[in-house]
DNA sequence: AAAAACTATCGTATATTTGCGATAGTAGTT
DNA sequence: AACTACTATCGCAAATATACGATAGTTTTT
């Protein structure tokens, strides 16, 4: 939540990979982004298929992914053909890409990993 | 939540991914880890006067940051020192690139990027 | 015009997340 | 032994997320 009045301002790349880490914060939303890399494009019914969801569901988990600009859908009705969104994925490709490089190792810390 | 009883199965790789990126899905957090990435390693003090937040409410962040594995902290009473997990960083990097390395460009959805 | 096929949205219930102040804990200092 | 410094945890309130069934909307088929 957010309570208090002035709200925190990040760095326009620290929201907006933020935004793109949601959206991929869930099991079923990685698991539908993996099945479309691998076909490319298919039908809402087709994912609901996968899963042992309810098909409200599955369309809500479609609905942020769009949201996050991940995927597109393209309207052909009655059905919806969903793929991923090309430009907005290298961008976020690009997003983490920076976080993670940008780390060089160092012994900061004696501790091991907690096993 | 979970209503249905059976909890759906995913492979484990899918399950990390959404941990390393639920953890990461908060712009707080992702300006702790940049943070840490440019001094390697700070206690909960510095980190604390960086954000307009409530001490307590950095110290959750930190402790969810330390719960996906992606930091770790050395007790050094009274302070703690935070840094970066190295081996789970590592993992992370990877399965994200992973993820984001499986996807070819195509054309299957012919709209273009909601502008 | 009615029915079928497919998907999104609404309404609801519950769980989780976020944030805060207050409190507890831990080790060094006086 | 009391005090200080620093941090984690507790308890609470409010917002958000997750999941479902039911319903609404859109186009094609009958």
């Amino acid at each position: 939540m957010k309570r208090t009045l002035e709200e925190v301002d990040y760095k326009s790349d620290t929201e907006e990979l933020a935004r793109f880490a949601k959206a991929l914060g869930h099991p079923t939303r990685i698991a539908i982004l993996k099945h479309l890399e691998s076909k490319n494009s298919c039908y809402t019914g087709e994912i609901v298929n996968i899963f042992p969801l309810a098909q409200s569901t599955i369309s809500q988990h479609l609905k942020e992914l769009k949201n996050s600009g991940l995927i597109k859908g393209e309207l052909n009705p009655p059905k919806v053909k969903y793929c991923i969104d090309t430009y907005n994925w290298e961008k976020a490709k690009e997003l983490f890409s920076n976080l993670f490089d940008s780390y060089v190792p160092n012994n900061s810390c004696t501790v091991n990993t907690k096993k």
